[in-house]
DNA sequence: TAAAGTAGTTTATATCATAAACTAAAATAA
DNA sequence: TTATTTTAGTTTATGATATAAACTACTTTA
């Protein structure tokens, strides 16, 4: 009847990324941020779960003299969430 | 960009039960138990959380000298749900 | 009348999410 | 030049949450 939802995906702020990195495909630390209203705390432990899951990659840099994180979804990553989008679809439906 | 989720939905066992509530408008304890998989002590605790915030009504009665439990879905919860997943469909399309 | 079954509830634990505190370097002000 | 502030994050302490295990209370069956 209702499938498992992805426990990693079935969080606000690590949707919200996914959903975010799906479309543009790599985004900056500063630009997730200000999409999700995250505390940078809070989207850093975040990331770092999905970057262990595999679900994206972070690579560090440097730009204007400052740390410079990137986010870059994976293939594994894009597979999940349209799992989950597929999953979490009998729960909507009310039928 | 990203509404917030209502945490009380935002839970796959209580978003099961009240997506069941939804068509059915009224269950039993087993049923809910059955259709979601969930162990007796978690749909419990579930139950009353969402009870508690007037998404449900729980009524006790008895049939064949055994305890039941029967859950109906509020208005309020009605319109919860299609809050929560008119607040969702933001993050589930990729775009 | 003891054992097993029904229908749940309570609670202890383990996990998780989050903000507060912190690090480290760069830019700016004094 | 030496503080102070700002940028860009990370680490960690805590409080909340989810869940299963343990329990309650009653009924049926052996």
């Amino acid at each position: 009847m209702f499938k498992d939802l992805d426990p990693l995906l079935h969080q606000q702020l690590r949707l919200s990324v996914i959903s975010l990195l799906v479309s543009t495909k790599e985004a900056e630390f500063g630009f997730l941020k200000d999409k999700t209203n995250a505390t940078a705390g809070n989207l850093s432990v975040q990331l770092n779960k999905l970057a262990d899951a595999g679900y994206i990659t972070i690579a560090k840099s440097f730009r204007d003299n400052y740390p410079l994180t990137t986010c870059k979804i994976t293939q594994q990553g894009i597979s999940a969430f349209e799992n989950y989008v597929s999953a979490l679809q009998d729960y909507l439906k009310s039928k």
